[in-house]
RNA sequence: UGGGGCGUGGCCAAGCGGUAAGGCACGAGACUUUGGCUCUCGCAUACGGAGGUUCGAAUCCUCCCGCCCCAGCCA
């Protein structure tokens, strides 16, 4: 848990959702808040969901309510068992250790059930792990009765149009809609066609239950819109029990009644389906307190793209390696990468909430992640690209420990012994036999620390017949053992190594973004938004030497490459002995901005 | 040209009639056995534009401009 899970006294998160809530709760409109997170089990979750997920646990956790786990599982076309299990183990994973007390599950398979007053779900608190999500398939039952009651009071009919006159007779933006031939079919009649309906009589498509609302609103979702349509197909929930499935409109708000949701919180883009969320509250005339709908604007990001339709290319047509591939903009990506979950809330706290479009970048996520690894991370030493240093004056056999700090951040993280010998590995980059303006690393005739060890002084190097250095030759000074040099003298750098003889190999993939520019969707223009992939978004490098203690990395614990970044062991690839780590996110870089600068000369 | 939403620094975002918070980014410096971290300083005479109301306007009014969403039997 980072210190921004704990709001300093006074400056607790405050925006205009929590405003409401805040006065809701002054006002006594409700006793209690109720919130959901209600993903379609269609795809995995990506940050944009991360967002809604520590909006709407945060409320509950913030005043006390709790937040409902619902798959909006209306669609059973496009839905499946795979993701629903995937979405809870990421919103148990973000919201772990911080508002999982908040997260309620439904009561071992209850349905929703008439109460005598209405339908609603048992009432239900944090029910612990194992339990099952609410699921708006769930409630199927209880919907139906509901579609049957507004056929009855006349504020539903089946409709026998096609899906092509539907589509014709409602109009457009600009031009009302006309009404459908059935709107004034007697009540009787739709109440047998829509038990035939239901009875699996009519083939997909033949009929549908509609709101009779206002053919000519100037709110397209006011004509008329469809409730109910025939889809012979089986649910991953409800299997073969039904044949007739409800629209999102209809079953989302009826949803949150019967869970007892107070506040429901969704994107921009459902505004103008707010006037039908309330008018199906309305028509059914059902005990108050109802719940409100209420928007903000979706999170998007540089650098990436956010559609689940775009990212399940990305998935299918191999771009990535699948849906937790650590480029992806999934939680399951970003968790495999190593982004703590607490840098992730930290990030959706950060970025507020609001009614603007926006399109946040990425550096703050990054920034986000750096603040909490930098606190827990274990400093390790990693070189990536080796580059062999001799100590010519060191002894052949010789090999000493030096115990190292885990993290100078955390004494209380402990040491670690790290061996030392006369044959060394050093970074590519911290060598350069011409060394440019304000270069501080190792070069011939200059002398810097090795970190936690003594300093050196290059002496040469060993090149083959192509030019190339193959080894560089330096002499250690030992007075200069874990301390500073007893007559005073300074170095201007520090750098990281590993011991040849102890060195064990490492597999480490870096990681950049998946697209250069800031915004694919514009910079594709009309072309196919893969045309523009970054290629150099992975880049695997093998034969790095890692320190001892690395060879048995735990995968998905954070560790910093001392003076590189932030990595992780893959938790898929990595062994004892063979790691694989993934670069989470690189440590600021002030000399590679003097570099970048001298170019631009 | 129907309905709806939104325009505050490079990116987010406070502000709710009393004289522009904060974060990220960026720049300068200090410190440093990570060119990391930390610390200090700098960074909107200005709130899409134009009028108006007011002693006083980012906040209220009017008009204009720009961007986004909606015509799935998807959610």
């Amino acid at each position: 848990m980072s210190e921004h899970d704990i709001p300093a006294p006074g400056t607790e998160r405050e925006d205009f959702i929590r405003e409401i809530v805040k006065a809701d709760l002054a006002s006594g409109a409700h006793a209690k808040i109720v919130t959901r997170f209600p993903p379609e089990p269609n795809g995995y979750l990506h940050v944009g969901h991360a967002k809604a997920i520590c909006l709407n646990f945060g409320i509950a956790q913030q005043f006390g309510g709790r937040c409902n786990l619902r798959m909006d599982d209306t669609n059973p076309a496009k839905e499946d068992i795979e993701y629903e299990e995937s979405i809870v183990a990421d919103v148990k994973w973000l919201v772990g250790g911080w508002a999982e007390h908040c997260l309620a599950f439904k009561p071992s398979g209850s349905t929703a059930t008439a109460n005598g007053a209405d339908f609603h779900q048992a009432a239900a608190e944090g029910t612990g792990p194992g339990t099952e999500p609410f699921r708006a398939s769930d409630s199927f039952d209880a919907l139906h009765a509901f579609a049957v009651r507004l056929i009855e009071n006349g504020k539903a009919y089946v409709c026998d149009h096609t899906a092509e006159e539907v589509d014709r007779m409602r109009g457009a933006p600009g031009q009302p809609g006309e009404p459908s031939r059935y709107r004034d079919r007697p009540v009787a009649e739709s109440l047998e066609l829509f038990a035939r309906m239901k009875a699996g009589e009519f083939p997909d498509g033949a009929r549908t239950l509609r709101a009779r609302i206002d053919p000519a609103s100037p709110n397209v979702w006011m004509r008329d819109p469809l409730l109910y349509r025939i889809r012979h197909v089986e649910h991953h929930n409800t299997g073969a029990a039904w044949c007739i499935y409800p629209m999102y409109d209809y079953a989302h708000g009826l949803s949150d009644y019967i869970e007892g949701v107070t506040h429901s919180i969704c994107t921009l883009e459902f505004v103008p389906h707010r006037p039908l969320y309330d008018w199906l509250l309305e028509a059914l005339d059902l005990p108050r307190p109802l719940p409100h709908q209420y928007e903000f604007a979706r999170l998007n990001l540089t650098h990436t793209v956010m559609s689940k339709r775009k990212l399940l290319r990305l998935v299918t047509d191999g771009f990535v390696s699948g849906w937790d591939d650590p480029r992806m903009p999934t939680i399951s990506g970003m968790r495999r990468r190593g982004y703590p979950a607490a840098a992730l809330r930290d990030f959706t706290e950060r970025i507020g909430v609001a009614r603007r479009e926006n399109r946040v970048e990425l550096a703050l996520l990054e920034a986000c992640v750096r603040d909490d690894l930098n606190a827990r991370a274990l400093r390790r030493m990693a070189v990536l690209k080796p580059v062999k240093v001799v100590l010519e004056n060191y002894p052949e056999d010789q090999v000493e420990h030096f115990e190292l700090g885990n993290n100078p951040e955390d004494p209380a993280a402990g040491t670690r012994q790290v061996p030392f010998s006369r044959e060394l590995w050093i970074d590519e980059e911290d060598f350069r036999e011409v060394p440019p303006p304000k270069y501080f690393r190792l070069s011939p005739g200059t002398e810097v620390r090795l970190r936690g060890a003594y300093f050196i002084r290059c002496t040469g190097v060993v090149k083959n017949e192509a030019g190339e250095v193959t080894e560089v030759r330096a002499t250690y000074d030992p007075e200069t053992r874990s301390s500073n040099a007893p007559d005073g003298r300074k170095v201007k750098a520090t750098i990281h190594w590993v011991s040849a003889k102890h060195a064990v190999d490492a597999e480490v993939r870096l990681y950049e973004t998946l697209f250069a520019a800031e915004d694919p969707e514009t910079a594709a223009e009309g072309a196919d938004f893969t045309t523009i992939l970054n290629p150099a978004s992975l880049t695997t490098l093998t034969g790095c030497k890692v320190e001892p203690v690395l060879g048995g990395a735990t995968p998905g614990a954070p560790v910093q490459f001392e003076r590189v970044g932030y990595f992780v062991a893959d938790a898929r690839d990595s062994k004892p002995g063979a790691p694989v780590f993934n670069r989470t996110v690189t440590l600021k870089d002030a000399w590679a901005r003097i570099e970048k600068k001298q170019g631009g000369k």
